[in-house]
DNA sequence: CATTTAAATTATTATATTCTAATAATAGTT
DNA sequence: AACTATTATTAGAATATAATAATTTAAATG
């Protein structure tokens, strides 16, 4: 496994997973905590927190906090068309 | 790992490799063969087969045999229209 | 038909990813 | 300040993916 890792590739492995997809899908209505996902996806607290972050660290989401929550949102609208690309 | 696989993140995982978005830029160029894709990527020939197979299993490149040779084209072309957007 | 060439397949090893469970950190609340 | 709610982080085990090397298959050529 010594490929050289590129941008675009780590880019779509950020989308490449059901939950990661399903989540951009919940935030594509609007912005939602940690909480409110989880419970829209029947997942755990951890695992949702850690798709998140790898949503977060590729710029896929951005986060603002807000009283007692984290509120994702979608930064980059570039996933939500390629996503759509997909299903058509 | 008991996620649900779902045929929109198969496809995408297709596409996040940087070898096999190298070799959809090739063949976005024009249809190749194994070998010469071999050449241009300077890859292990089992290597280069096992990525083609993936892609191809999922629908984004055709294959036709010609003489010794096989060619492998692009069928998919949302695969490129998703790279290009990646790379805006 | 033996030999070469092109490509696919298989087995193996190394690495990466994902999930769970447990724990820590960070606010808010009483 | 203790308590609670929310989120993040960490560690570990299970699974998946990827590269190499070796082998097999298939077709073309001498």
């Amino acid at each position: 496994m010594d490929q050289e890792k590129t941008v675009q590739a780590e880019y779509l492995k950020a989308l490449a997973h059901p939950t990661r997809i399903r989540i951009l899908e919940l935030l594509d209505e609007e912005g939602r905590c940690v909480t409110n996902i989880g419970e829209k996806l029947d997942l755990k607290q951890s695992n949702i927190s850690q798709h998140l972050g790898i949503l977060r660290s590729r710029g896929i989401l951005s986060l603002r906090r807000e009283g007692g929550h984290s509120i994702y949102c979608i930064k980059d609208t570039r996933a939500l068309k390629i996503l759509k690309l997909i299903k058509s």
